[in-house]
DNA sequence: CTTGAACAAGACAGGTCTGTCTGTCAACAT
DNA sequence: ATGTTGACAGACAGACCTGTCTTGTTCAAG
């Protein structure tokens, strides 16, 4: 699956698709754009032209869409990482450039903030599960990509550049790419050169 | 002014406050706690103990009250800080404590994330402005404490522990203070290492 | 041709939301 | 004593919310 940052910032729903997929298609955006709780069902079955019926033959309720979208989401956001950095085959290669990819997507238009993070922020201890899976699978992706390329305590490492990530998210959110990107790049490059990795 | 981490919580309504305080700390419990939507106003009303129309004698609107909550909040939490580092008097002590501070803010009982993260996130473009007032507060806080400890590049330093502030933050709300504070601490003592302060 | 599945359109129920309004009461100042 | 002020209690309006149900249409497989 690949995945470019219009994918990932959907197309909206097309009239040659099946209502399911208008459905989705039209939730992911709003629910990314305005947040979940702001966003009414009716609204997306408007907008979706989706009868009310349909929407609930595919989807027992809205919180099954919300999970839908999250995982959706998530498939997208790990497709588009990978494709991004996919032609960097050596992992201290692909830890280094990982700063731009994430200023690529600060930069990209609509962009709202980590889905994930506004999620867990608006519901709180009871947010979807998969508000905390993906974030595991990016530590978890990205902790592999250190232990590849021979770094000590890739664990510790992982962490550190994870840590780093999710401050770069909140303030390119609330301050603007440019406010976060030199900051990311820093602290990137400060801590793989303190974990034996190339400048 | 002073302020205790309970302080920062919210004691909750007492029945010897006036109507607008009993309000003001109704909401601020429980904006925190639920999120700015998911909070309705009677709900405020009855925890308060108050009628509809006292509580629209002092907030023209609930967007009024959430302003008023975040006005306090800042100023408390501000507080809260500059107590729980007062006895430091050299910047790069004030520095190198700033994480032990945030960890005993993660651990504290009802901690939900940063309000203003949490808020902008919910609400979008359209958050109220102290969302981002906050933590440009913080930001110009920790530059002055950057020069005065004569670091080079004070707003450069400034602009990286802020990242992992807002990163720590985050992951101390989805995973839990353990997984937040290791992180924290090596970013910040590798940054402050780099820019010249005491390790 | 018949049957059944998917779909569009929309009424409807029951609840919640913000915000307005009417009364009643107690404290207090003139 | 009397008027003012603030507060409590609660009805009410109008909008929006989720979720159910009915009716009619299209289309394809048997």
């Amino acid at each position: 699956m690949t995945c470019t940052l219009d994918d990932l910032a959907g197309s909206g729903p097309q009239p040659d698709q099946d209502a399911r997929t208008r459905v989705l298609e039209t939730a992911y955006r709003l629910f990314y754009r305005q947040g979940l709780r702001a966003t009414g069902i009716d609204r997306i079955i408007a907008e979706s032209g989706v009868a009310k019926m349909s929407f609930y033959r595919h989807f027992p309720s809205k919180q099954a869409l919300i999970d839908a979208c999250l995982d959706l989401r998530h498939a997208r956001w790990m497709a588009w990482l990978e494709g991004r950095l996919g032609g960097l085959s050596a992992p201290r290669d692909w830890l280094a450039a990982l700063p731009d990819a994430l200023d690529d997507w600060f930069r990209s238009p609509g962009f709202r903030g980590c889905a994930f993070i506004n999620g867990h922020a608006e519901a709180g201890p009871d947010a979807p599960a998969m508000t905390v899976t993906h974030k595991r699978e990016l530590a978890a992706r990205i902790e592999q990509q250190c232990a590849e390329a021979g770094l000590a305590r890739p664990g510790d490492v992982a962490a550190d550049l994870l840590l780093a990530i999710e401050g770069a998210i909140v303030r390119a959110q609330m301050e603007g790419a440019d406010a976060a990107c030199g900051a990311l790049h820093r602290v990137f490059a400060r801590t793989l050169s303190d974990a034996g990795g190339k400048q």
